[in-house]
DNA sequence: AATTCAATCAACCGCGTCTAA
DNA sequence: GTTAGACGCGGTTGATTGAAT
């Protein structure tokens, strides 16, 4: 037995929203809400339409606050982040940046992002053309099993996530290439606090503010600033982890060359 | 100017999940 | 505990637009 259709496929109208339609939709939600019944709701308001044609139309273009046209870079930057942790979970995503709807996000996606990554990818040697999406590009695996924390400037419990990046990596197999590495005299304000003796991986959210922060504290963007470490920063392909000391744990284009540095304090946000 | 091709994005579809009866 | 209806999400499609030839 099949799933029963939400609507009559043979009466609704589909395509593209008309002037009217819109304002229909919009003046009725505005006055009645939508009752928690989107199935409901176009017979109640007088369209023709199915109940989730509304819903779409209603979420992704006629609510309130609804923010349209170019990506900053910052969003550029929140996405490749998170989807590199979370894989493509548009709505998780959508909410981390406001007015953004996880259609747009995910066409943006499709048709822009994934491009310039890819682009990015095969010229991987490019002199600084990883600044522009620090933290992790391809997802090589599936999403992973827990939740993400996407606050910003709270505590993160130890191991409290491991991005699908991390597949065949471990904070320790870092730790230990690192061993024989220079130190990284440079610390960085305002951040995560690790539980004491523990080890974790930031949530996605984490790693891009903190790499915003380390191209802010050391100018890699060829401002004249200074990357007191063995390898440059253009060599760094796994850029970040915290271990529970606060040291902040990197991973060369070679896979085995590492370096460490101090990332302290605790606490405010960016 | 006409045609083809590529890019974009609004909308649809189907499935998994949730919830109330 | 089961079932049906509704919601929400992610993948995909297709119409439209713009660029290239």
């Amino acid at each position: 037995m099949g799933r029963a259709p939400c609507c009559d496929k043979s009466t609704v109208k589909k395509g593209p929203w008309s002037p009217e339609e819109d304002s229909k939709l919009k003046q009725f939600i505005e006055q009645f809400g939508t009752g928690g019944n989107w199935i409901a709701l176009p017979h109640k308001a007088g369209l023709k339409r199915c109940g989730k044609s509304c819903r779409l139309r209603w979420l992704n273009y006629l609510r309130p606050n609804i923010k349209h046209g170019e990506f900053s870079d910052a969003e550029d930057r929140i996405i490749c982040s998170l989807f590199a942790s979370i894989g493509s979970r548009w709505s998780i995503i959508a909410s981390q940046l406001p007015g953004r709807t996880d259609n747009d996000i995910k066409n943006y996606w499709n048709t822009k992002l994934k491009k310039k990554l890819l682009g990015i990818s095969s010229s991987s040697q490019k002199k600084a053309s990883f600044l522009q999406y620090p933290p992790l590009l391809f997802p090589s695996a599936s999403p992973p099993a827990q939740p993400i924390n996407a606050s910003f400037g709270s505590t993160l419990p130890a191991s409290s996530f491991h991005g699908p990046f991390l597949s065949g990596m471990t904070p320790e197999s870092l730790t230990s290439s690192t061993s024989s590495s220079s130190s990284i005299s440079h610390t960085f304000p305002n951040h995560v606090k690790l539980e004491s003796g523990s080890s974790a991986l930031l949530s996605s959210s984490d790693l891009l503010r903190f790499n915003d922060s380390l191209l802010g504290e050391t100018g890699l963007e060829g401002l004249g600033g200074v990357w007191s470490s063995s390898i440059g920063y253009d060599d760094i392909r796994h850029p970040l982890f915290l271990n529970g000391d606060g040291e902040v744990l990197l991973e060369g284009e070679d896979g085995s060359t590492g370096c460490r540095g101090q990332w302290r304090s605790v606490g405010s946000s960016f």
